[in-house]
DNA sequence: TATGAATGAGTATTCATTCAT
DNA sequence: GATGAATGAATACTCATTCAT
């Protein structure tokens, strides 16, 4: 991966995430993102090895544009729950804008036997997670005893499936009492008695 | 789709879910899984009447699979968590031996933008939970007020999203302590006060 | 190498040596191949596992077809110097119509690293060839005390080189000419004293 | 095609040889030689018109350091079987070496249509033998009557192919059998009676 | 039902060549 | 002269699907 992610890097990365947003990555051809993205044919392979490396840098980006909105959405913020109740929003937010995407990044990552590569993206959100968890902990606003590394992992999974399972079946209606009910699912579970 | 599902259907069905867990669905091909299922190519055509239509029919096949050992092994338990615990082994069970082709059917069906089969394939497993919850709700086991639809789906979510992760990066020596965890979440959650 | 060489196979090799021999091996696709051929893209693949697979195949074709002209020519001939006449016409004429494609073979061959083959396609000529020259020392019209396996190798080369040369350069008006001097050559060389 | 052939002209020269020698033409890229020759991809275009242009400078670069290896170890020798002996040995020891190379020389020129380059890259090295061969008529060390252009094409055939064909096929411990059996088999067309 | 030879549309990737610096 | 990023044409190969038997 380049370090400077130079303006057709991006231009690239962009144009995938759009086109297999759209049209899914296997009709999405390598033409379609040049294409779109305004380069040439070659220029890709001088940016991503192949289409499969997409896949990584399109899941990595989205993470960390997403942790990166929690994070300054939540900066100045010291209650966890209202912490919790961000981290809901931005995950349907994200969710919704790209859960195609989303789930063939994680299938993407399968399939490619690179699941590693999964953990090391996501990595940084958990570790924020957990440090947040910690600090929830000392402030005694949730319980104690729990394996935060865990926790966070548990936490981001049921908003990450409730959000999934919400935009592929429930009426969007019903989107906040969705996110209160997910809300309160994690308060009962994790709030000091 | 036959309605009697006959020796080659079942053959073919079995053969595709063995190659796929093998070699991921792009790599599989119809001529892969003719070969293992000892039919001819045409063959899978009177079955199935496109590659396409194999994953719906492959994670229809694991759920009901999964479905009814969960309802075989709880059939004679009343206590709800005895049921959670049942649960939780057996998706991580399934997760383990089926993790790739689980994901592929997940994306598979996102790819293909039928994802209400995929509701449609989960319905009966929700519906089962459904009744599980209110009748742990009637035994004044679990907390009232919640929507059981949405807290089905939330668990069912948790459990799947846990295991995934888990065998995607835990050593494999923790997993019981990660069950428990994840036993102990739910149940901080769920259990009446 | 499919036994039976049914018509699309033969057709197939048929318009490969056509299509080669007019605008080399680089220059033609398989498209071309098979639009001459009149059959469809995937029916190459049917017949030969990839392009470089035609090479060998061609090679093997041509000798094969010659060594046979070759053969049926001289059966009923039992004069040694006869048969080398034969020998130098028939290499002379194949040259003529294949001269780009013996040199694609040949190259193509040695590009692949695969000169066994050649060897194993040169060898039913380099058989009959000893077969021929321990026949006519027997019969003391050639000398004695030669190596007849390397002295095959040497006849054909300088026949085939000779020709190759030939065609490459010089005026055709001098081609009984040159063909009597590669004779003449040949007679010093190996007639008996 | 720069007249001084400057320390560039011959890096990249040098680097197509060797690296036509170990992975053959097509699979060796501009990329591969400009990488060991140490200059830039553009800098190539400056010194060969087009990968093709290689070709022909190849062949001419080899023929010319052989022959001028060949003429330089036969300078002092008047006695025409030594001269004989040397170009045989001068033969294998080239082609031993570079025998992809030579194949590649020989069909390249032959797939550009452009046999004449050959012929004339060969010229100086039949001239040469041409007088070698007069003086060996005037000396009465061989036969009389022979067309010596000809003559000089056949001996120089005979050595390449005879080199060709050891190389590729027999075992090397028989080298210096099958020089002997290449010199007699010479020695008994052309020596004077 | 069952077969499997034949089809042909579809595409990722390569790499010789150019050109602005 | 020298550079190397950018270009984009060109193509071997795959494989889901069909259909005559």
């Amino acid at each position: 991966m380049t370090e400077v992610k130079d303006g057709k890097y991006n231009k690239i990365l962009q144009a995938a995430i759009s086109t297999i947003s759209q049209k899914g990555l296997d009709k999405t051809s390598i033409s379609d993102i040049v294409k779109m993205a305004g380069v040439a044919q070659g220029t890709f392979y001088l940016y991503f090895p192949s289409k499969k490396a997409l896949i990584p840098a399109i899941a990595e980006n989205l993470l960390t544009v997403t942790l990166h909105e929690i994070k300054t959405g939540t900066e100045n913020i010291q209650n966890f729950w209202e912490i919790i109740r961000i981290m809901i929003d931005e995950t349907f937010k994200l969710t919704k804008t790209h859960k195609e995407v989303i789930v063939l990044c994680y299938s993407g990552l399968a399939i490619d036997h690179s699941m590693e590569k999964w953990e090391t993206i996501y990595q940084p959100y958990y570790y924020w997670l957990e440090t947040i968890l910690e600090k929830a902990i000392t402030n005694q606003e949730i319980v104690r005893g729990i394996n935060v590394n865990w926790t966070a992992k548990m936490i981001i999974g049921l908003m990450e499936s409730g959000a999934e399972r919400f935009y592929f079946s429930e009426d969007e209606s019903k989107l906040e009492a969705f996110k209160e009910e997910t809300f309160s699912f994690l308060k009962r579970s994790l709030a000091s008695r």
